[in-house]
DNA sequence: GCTATGTGCAACTCTGTAGTTGCACACCCA
DNA sequence: TGGGTGTGCAACTACAGAGTTGCACATAGC
């Protein structure tokens, strides 16, 4: 079993996941840019109808990456970055361990090709 | 416009779209620890077809993550830790990019509560 | 109290894609 | 040269999810 995909497995699941979609990171980019955000405000500018945004946002919410505020009568997004931190960190961790695995390959495969020649 | 989102899009879109299923994952998990394999090698220890495996390798293979390499009647497959690194870099920059945000909206909001108080 | 506006809930359509199966083709080996 | 093994291609099914629409409900403001 690998060490990286069970450290925070949810977590990063689920960023992933949520991120995987355009329109949601354009909402992540807007929410980011003004603060906070309710649905209908960032339906605004947006393409889709208000009830796409709330089903995305309830997706993001889900993943971590957003946080909900009821204001009376109206519900405020904020973006929340703990969650895309630790998804960043377990995927530079994760190409480390790429580049350390074939570094040891390609070691293993020059010794062998040494190897061979000396034996030749 | 958001700098961070046009700084190599199509590949960070590309390796987040990939990463997104969970059987990818467990396919470049696979990949990783062997260092090469075929696709036939893949499906043996996971619960789908070969072409299933197939599928995902040639997804993996336009997002940039696995590199393949004809051999004889065979197509190794192996992986590609560039563009992985490079969608970590882009999603740390982003996270730093939310915290800054968040910072200065915090800032901004106690100078606005300080300034009610004062003229209170 | 009455109306405006913002949310929540539910049912529906539709497209993308994960997965399968069947078969043809290419190549290694005896 | 012929059989066994690995790939490639194509058609098909099935299901998840992105998006819509319609309506009921709650709250702010007059």
């Amino acid at each position: 079993m690998n060490e990286l995909a069970a450290a925070g497995g949810d977590v990063v699941d689920g960023v992933l996941a949520a991120l995987a979609d355009p329109t949601r990171r354009q909402v992540l980019d807007r929410l980011s840019d003004r603060g906070q955000a309710t649905a209908t405000t960032l339906a605004d500018g947006l393409p889709i109808s208000r009830q796409a945004i709330v089903k995305h946002l309830a997706v993001l919410d889900t993943a971590g990456l957003v946080a909900a505020t009821k204001v009376g009568r109206e519900v405020r997004y904020a973006v929340r970055p703990d969650a895309l931190d630790m998804t960043a960190r377990w995927m530079a961790a994760l190409a480390a361990e790429w580049d350390r695995r074939l570094a040891r390959i390609k070691r293993l495969a020059e010794a062998a090709e040494a190897a061979e020649r000396d034996s030749r």
